[in-house]
DNA sequence: ACCTGAACACCGTTCAAGT
DNA sequence: ACCTGAACACCGTTCAAGT
């Protein structure tokens, strides 16, 4: 015995793949280089066997997916299950927003998430049972079905914390920019300086101002997560003045 | 002569490539076949040509999907210039509802397009100045820079015309939906019923509603349209209250 | 039951060579 | 200037075979 029972098995007592291990691997590659970087063989040699092993507990790649958004979502719900009870009421909103935040928190140390989530074509029952209780906190909240189902898809992805932005004007994007820093599922470009002047008056001269004015203006010019709440905020004020009205 | 000269020409005088053409006829492939039909070999026999010879004229693929881009920015802008010129202050509103709506019809015809804008890293100058005539329309409506750059954030991908949605609750997608009916970006999941009922209580509440009470009671249940424009028409008379206040 | 080597069909892309 | 054939490095995946 050469290694210290704390350290983990060492290659002569290589532990047996599982569907379970496949699946953490997955999420661990994607986490530190990105959805680009995953691929099959990479995968199965992060746990030292060959690509074809991994066949026998998943079914193919998109199962692998799958299993990641699963994870995501338990891990979602593992945080929003620990949040205080919702008031009934007018306290839907606060809760409501809570949650919301809550996901965003989960779904920032995945960034990956956003373009898997996307592209997946069956619903993970995890991820549903997530929506089920969203919808449960507008129904408490005083929302008929059909409003409620108008919020739903008024959230959108947004709903789950994260939403698409097509471009960042200009300025540093904070690290904690889900699309960002993420070579698969590259973040909004950036505005090239040189062109915005002449061509896009409006866009140069809102960065003018920005840039003229107190820097902190905006405090968190571009800042995902002040951008994020802001829209959020828009939407839930919206949704809680149609509330008790047919 | 064999043909009428109403046909185009035959495979005796073939068309030399372009960057044009390239894109073009990159363009139908995905409109007809999803993005994910489109290769560059494939690409290159739609052309008659090898897939080698398709570098003589476009970098990488990826300077082929910047042109995709290109062609429907360029396309979203010919029909948006077309548009009314907007009324200053309370017009606002309206102005920028018709813009949105108009771009969005562009993008019903292009289902690749959302997944294509999505994959970008660098902005086209045609979608800059969409956003820049966006922006225009704001101020004349008297928001601030900062209230306006609030807002595009707050539109975010909905400024485009379109939105994430991450399933379907249940029943038949419009033909309209952008997300479905195209295999590479494929459209939200819908939720199989058998599970609803006892997992996901508040979902299968509102399903079961929705179906007893008058079918017509949403007219437009998950029809993708009539949910855009809910959302859509929440966030801009969110905004509308902003206005003016500081 | 679990894992693997060889192989297949498909990518995007390079490069030297053709006209 | 424009196009191409052969080839390379990479995918996901199948299948027959090993233990």
């Amino acid at each position: 015995m050469r290694v210290a029972s704390q350290v983990g098995p060492g290659p002569e007592t290589r532990t047996p793949l599982s569907r379970e291990r496949v699946l953490r691997a997955a999420v661990k590659i994607a986490d530190e280089g990105g959805i680009g970087s995953l691929t099959m063989r990479r995968l199965a040699d992060d746990l030292g066997s060959e690509a074809m092993s991994l066949y026998y507990h998943v079914a193919k790649k998109d199962d692998v997916l799958d299993g990641m958004v699963e994870i995501l979502a338990t891990e979602i719900n593992e945080v929003v299950d620990r949040l205080a009870a919702p008031a009934a009421g007018a306290g839907w909103k606060k809760a409501v927003r809570e949650r919301i935040l809550s996901a965003r928190g989960v779904l920032l140390r995945h960034p990956w998430a956003p373009g898997v989530l996307e592209s997946r074509t069956s619903v993970n029952p995890a991820v549903l049972r997530y929506f089920d209780g969203l919808l449960g906190m507008l129904r408490a909240g005083g929302f008929s079905y059909d409003q409620a189902h108008h919020a739903m898809h008024a959230l959108g992805s947004r709903a789950l914390g994260f939403t698409q932005e097509l471009f960042t004007p200009a300025g540093p994007t904070p690290p904690g920019n889900i699309a960002a820093g993420n070579t698969a599922a590259p973040g909004p470009a950036a505005v090239p300086d040189e062109q915005l002047a002449g061509q896009f008056p409006h866009l140069a001269a809102m960065l003018m101002e920005i840039a003229h004015d107190n820097p902190d203006a905006t405090l968190g010019w571009c800042d995902d997560q002040t951008e994020f709440e802001f829209g959020l905020d828009l939407i839930l004020d919206g949704l809680d003045r149609l509330r008790g009205q047919a």
